[in-house]
DNA sequence: ATAGTACTCATACGAAAGTACCAATTCGCT
DNA sequence: AGCGAATTGGTACTTTCGTATGAGTACTAT
């Protein structure tokens, strides 16, 4: 938000600057006046393409890096509930877990009805479901 | 492409028509030198929007519609199978698979096990990780 | 006509997954 | 010190999933 800000701020700085610069030279020298307006088409253009790009590109790297941490505090997931589902989205079974995380069984079969609890579904599959459309989940 | 080459020729055309313009505008009176210039600014910012939306927007359309057939059937998934493997992903259980389709839950269990064997996997949430992976799915 | 493929269904068994309790330990916070 | 949340683990039971095997039907291509 405070990036768009500044941009736009030295967008409108580099506009009037511009501005000023054609009526200097259009009291100096008259002729030049094409090379002006097509200073300030190619200046403009570049200017939509890269507010575009930043829009688009915000759009679609921010979702896997930012909306993580929110929303998983949101559902009231806890940091091993979570590490938990990462390793269920992969595919692993609850024994796989286990052996991954160092624990036994029982403890993940808890940790998933958690999950299944907080994310409001009944199966793991559907908890991958929902994981991946909260963005939740790292990879993708 | 053919679209691409008639935009850029109409974009072309408009730009020398505004140069035209902005030439006449400057002989007959000289104090709107600005709005020109301005209008100029503005067009060629839109235009800059435009163009980097199109190519934004043909980048992400296109890879979630063509990837599709051509590995189903490298995979030697049969309609049936691809369609149980559709709801498969979306979460739902063999029973409830069976109920969308009209057939019994041993035939859905007939089809899980082949879409594993083709898909080489284990279990459903792995299907649906590789069923990802391979851009076989409709949503997303 | 026959072989092959896809689709259907059933039975039976074993392996995961899921639910419902309960309980001990650890850790941060007041 | 004590409270609450998080983590861990267990038992017992039900449900779902997955595999194996066999078998009938229908459609296609040779």
């Amino acid at each position: 938000m405070k990036k768009t800000i500044f941009i736009f701020g030295v967008l409108i700085i580099a506009l009037l600057a511009l501005f000023q610069l054609s009526q200097y030279s259009l009291i100096s020298k008259n002729t030049s006046i094409e090379y002006i307006i097509g200073g300030i088409a190619i200046v403009f253009f570049f200017v939509g393409l890269y507010i575009n790009k930043r829009k688009s590109s915000t759009n679609t790297i921010t979702p896997s890096i930012e909306i993580d941490t929110k929303k998983i505090e949101n559902l009231g997931l806890s940091k091993r509930e979570y590490e938990v589902l990462c390793e269920l989205a992969k595919g692993h079974s609850n024994k796989e877990i286990a052996s991954l995380l160092f624990v036994s069984e029982s403890t993940i079969k808890t940790h998933v009805s958690n999950v299944y609890t907080k994310l409001d579904v009944k199966r793991r599959t559907q908890a991958i479901q929902k994981a991946k459309e909260l963005n939740i989940l790292p990879n993708l």
